[in-house]
RNA sequence: GCGGAAGUGGCGGAAUUGGUAGACGCGCUGGACUUAGGAUCCAGUGGAGCAAUCCGUGGGGGUUCGAGUCCCCCCUUUCGCACCA
């Protein structure tokens, strides 16, 4: 027990006892059901929706309670703006991160997946959320994934899901297939351990087919900026042409052509070599039988060569096939190369080298000895000026050395070629996108189980909808190990069961699916949690969907945001869903550092809620969290601070036990406290919160000014301001000043009416420069006219010492400024 | 390398459209009340100067009556993506 509080506790002796206030209306809220939403009888309802939480085993971190207190602001200055909002909260409890730690401490994910998230119920709760907790969800509940899988087989309907042995990342540490999302910079995004390739079967979704969608759609939803270009990014548009290079099968002797993508056809003329990726198909044909062993060896040469080295290492490596293709617009023979530094991936798997206007292959040219050509020209360059770099920049460039070319510009270039090319069926437009199928299979334990049944006769089978959910079962040893295969594929009582179809004895999908298809539809459970017949309600859908606000961390700025609304679409398509967009408005909350550096348990730095919450009440953390920083950008977290949000809630507790009705209320006071209503108001709707307690703190300055006693008037309107960011000591204080009656709550009172002329200042500080500097402030009526102005600054003694003669120029910004040249 | 964001007092940060730079808070200084105060209250607080005034938003140019804000060049930090043709 810390005894410190009397005596060390800076807050000892302040004026009101949060955990009493808090505990109390917490209880309250309860009894009253006054987070609970009337979900069918709302008439203008409100969807409030945050990202949910990983329940971890550290407890809830600060950066979780920074990012629900905003969306909890939110949320309540709707409701306060007379909206039905809803706030629901659950718990993304499947997936890697639950499974890994319940390997470190020797317990079992069931065991303490829902002791976790009793422990962030606890602390949620204590922070004091306008959650409805009556629709919480886990995705770890088979009520919850019986959907999941519900929505892989519909995909599945309609031909969105596949299977396909594809190469894919290997984490030789988690023992586990990783999504291409999940390994940065070579290694996996969890343990840091280099990934390795592993050909496996596995279970695709059909994103890529969604591409133009995904990107057209980005135009007309109202989402944070920096959000939309990192989905376009990652969707990764380009838009070029495929050309054809005529070439002879080394083997047969018949003719073959090599395709391969550009988004620079223009530069053709340029193009002296073609590169081919070492796992291109048509590798064999163009080899030589002279050069064979040598390809032959590059290839096995790659093929072991870790993922990283070859995507961190710019060193150009590669082989001669001793064959030769035709450039079909110089008509010259060019050799065909191989080399790693062309991906498989993407385009066609084999480029065109134009070293004079590309970096890599201008490396891979000069390391090889091949010709480099200029086609292309700056400003001040001609066809003669040689070449020491690519020239890249195509802004201001114009064609050379390109026969039918020449002279034009880059862009009208590289139309004109694809015209010329495409007569003879050499040359198409095409588009590309980086965005690749999602892989969603896992070979792990803790997710759902895929839908499926293998049978001997009737081959892939899906699980009826009716014999769903396929429960995860309970097993001891769940731990993955490195045979390619789920846990699940050693539990042959689980994975034998009869198929669907025919009854013989057929095997069960071991795989798991990836935890970012439980969270990519979570939103639209939430109304209809308790629901076991349908995985979302369709009236309650429709009145309650798409999301009015979503806010969560950029972190998620491209896979789950990206994933959600694609299985929207797919649901849309399926005609599930009225609407193809899940979340009408997105913004991106920051993240908090402390003292300058990044929280990490290994510094040690970690701010526990819980022992704050104790120290300065719910209240007052919440409202530093929210001043402490741009919402949007986050900010550093200072202990020494906190004292200064809990002296303002002091203060406001203190004005309200020490105002009278006597008299009235002081018009200042009162033009300050509109304005104050108007700019609280303003700011919490652009998510400015800390601007929003500032300009609260400001008033309270002006409102305790002088030896005065505080006017009921003054202060009333207060509680209500800040309630979003202070709900207990604003319930408690509205309760104490008698509003709405005896069980009325302050979020049902709705925001305080803003009246524009009791915020009108009638005099103003008329700011006056002299040749743009500042040399006075006069006060004059707000509507003054510029001659008056002009007069009144004159009077003033400073601007008449700079003003001599006749002004040159006059520049009059009503109500704001004058400046005289 | 490419893309995004950002550089403002001792510190966190304000300045919504080109119009008083430093709101608000922390810290600090002085004072009041006090046996005492790391509580509370009051006053002050960008730098230089006795003052008038001058200098100040990473650095250098520019546009403008006027630039933290717009344009050009450079530096630094940070977050994504990374041989994507």
């Amino acid at each position: 027990m810390d005894n410190s509080a009397t005596s060390n506790d800076p807050t000892a002796g302040l004026t009101y006892d949060p955990g009493a206030i808090e505990r109390k209306w917490q209880r309250l809220w309860q009894e009253r059901g006054t987070n609970s939403t009337n979900l069918q009888g709302a008439t203008r309802p409100f969807y409030a929706l945050m990202m949910f939480p990983y329940p971890s085993a550290e407890g809830l971190h600060v950066g979780n309670l920074f990012a629900f207190t905003g969306n909890d602001i939110y949320g309540r200055f709707q409701r306060l703006a007379g909206h039905n909002v809803f706030e629901p909260l659950g718990y993304d409890a499947f997936g890697i991160h639950s499974e890994n730690y319940a390997l470190k401490v020797g317990k079992h994910p069931m065991e303490l997946i829902p002791r976790n998230i009793a422990n962030f119920r606890r602390q949620l709760e204590r922070a004091g959320l306008m959650v409805d907790w009556r629709y919480t969800l886990a995705t770890t509940d088979p009520d919850y994934y019986k959907w999941t899988q519900w929505i892989f087989l519909q995909l599945l309907n309609q031909g969105l899901a596949y299977r396909k042995q594809a190469a894919v990342n290997w984490c030789p540490n988690c023992k586990t297939v990783l999504a291409n999302e999940q390994v940065v910079g070579g290694v996996c995004e969890r343990c840091k351990t280099p990934v390795e390739q592993r050909s496996l079967e596995q279970w695709f979704f059909r994103i890529s087919d969604y591409a133009p969608r995904l990107l057209a759609n980005l135009d007309r939803i109202d989402w944070s900026e920096t959000t939309k270009t990192a989905q376009r990014n990652w969707i990764g548009k380009s838009e070029g042409a495929e050309l054809a290079f005529p070439a002879t099968d080394a083997g047969s002797g018949s003719a073959c052509e090599i395709r391969v993508f550009t988004t620079r056809a223009d530069t053709i003329f340029g193009a002296t070599y073609l590169v081919v990726a070492p796992e291109h198909p048509l590798v064999e044909s163009f080899t030589q039988s002279a050069e064979r062993k040598k390809v032959e060896a590059y290839r096995e040469r790659t093929k072991k060569q870790d993922i990283v080295t070859r995507k961190t290492s710019t060193e150009k490596t590669g082989v001669f096939t001793g064959s030769y293709a035709i450039n079909p617009a110089t008509e010259k023979r060019i050799p065909i190369w191989v080399a790693d530094y062309v991906l498989m991936e993407y385009g066609t798997g084999a480029i065109m080298g134009v070293p004079g206007h590309d970096a890599r292959d201008f490396e891979f040219a000069t390391e090889f000895r091949l010709p480099i050509v200029r086609v292309v020209c700056g400003e001040r360059e001609d066809a003669a000026t040689p070449l020491t770099a690519a020239h890249t920049d195509c802004d201001l460039g114009t064609m050379v050395n390109s026969g039918p070319l020449d002279g034009l510009g880059v862009d009208a270039a590289k139309r004109r070629i694809v015209e010329i090319l495409a007569e003879r069926g050499a040359a198409k437009a095409v588009v590309r996108y980086r965005l690749h199928d999602w892989c969603i299979s896992r070979q792990r334990y803790w997710g759902p189980p895929i839908p499926i049944v293998y049978c001997d006769s009737c081959g892939v089978v899906q699980v009826p909808e009716k014999d769903l959910p396929v429960v995860l079962p309970f097993v001891e040893d769940f731990k993955p190990d490195d045979s390619g295969v789920s846990p699940l594929a050693r539990h042959e009582e689980w994975y034998r069961v009869p198929c669907p179809e025919c009854g013989q004895m057929a095997r069960r999908e071991t795989d798991v699916s990836d935890t970012f298809l439980d969270s990519a539809w979570y939103f639209l459970r939430y109304p209809s949690v308790g629901r076991n017949d349908v995985p979302f309600d369709k009236n309650l859908t429709l009145k309650w969907l798409p999301v009015d606000s979503y806010i969560g961390g950029n972190e998620h700025a491209v896979l789950h945001l990206l994933y959600s609304r694609f299985i929207t679409m797919v649901l849309h398509d399926a005609g599930h869903l009225e609407f193809e967009e899940p979340y009408a408005r997105f913004r991106a909350h920051g993240h908090i550092i402390r003292d300058g550096a990044k929280m990490s348990k290994t510094q040690g730095n970690i701010v526990n809620p819980d022992e704050y919450i104790e120290r300065w009440g719910a209240d007052a953390f919440r409202t530093y969290l929210m001043f402490l920083g741009p919402y949007e950008q986050g900010g550093d977290f200072r202990d020494q601070s906190i004292s200064g949000t809990r002296r303002f809630l002091d203060r406001l507790f203190a004005s309200v036990q020490a105002m009278s009705s006597e008299g009235d209320p002081n018009a200042d006071v009162m033009r300050k406290l509109h304005q104050t209503i108007r700019k609280v108001g303003d700011d919490i709707a652009r998510l400015s919160y800390n601007t929003a307690v500032a300009a609260m703190m400001e008033y309270m300055n002006v409102l305790r000014k002088g030896e005065r006693t505080p006017h009921r008037d003054e202060v009333l309107p207060m509680i209500s301001l800040v309630s979003p960011f202070a709900p207990h000591l604003a319930e408690e204080l509205w309760q104490q000043t008698g509003g709405a009656g005896k069980n009325g709550s302050v979020f049902d009172a709705g925001w305080p009416a803003f009246d524009p002329a009791l915020a009108a200042e009638d005099f103003i500080e008329l700011v006056v420069q002299v040749n743009g500097r500042v040399r006075a402030k006069v006060r004059v009526p707000r509507d003054i006219g510029q001659d008056a102005a002009v007069d009144a600054a004159r009077a003033d003694p400073t601007v008449a010492r700079y003003v001599s003669g006749a002004p040159t120029k006059i520049v009059f910004v009503p109500g704001r400024l004058l400046n005289i040249v």
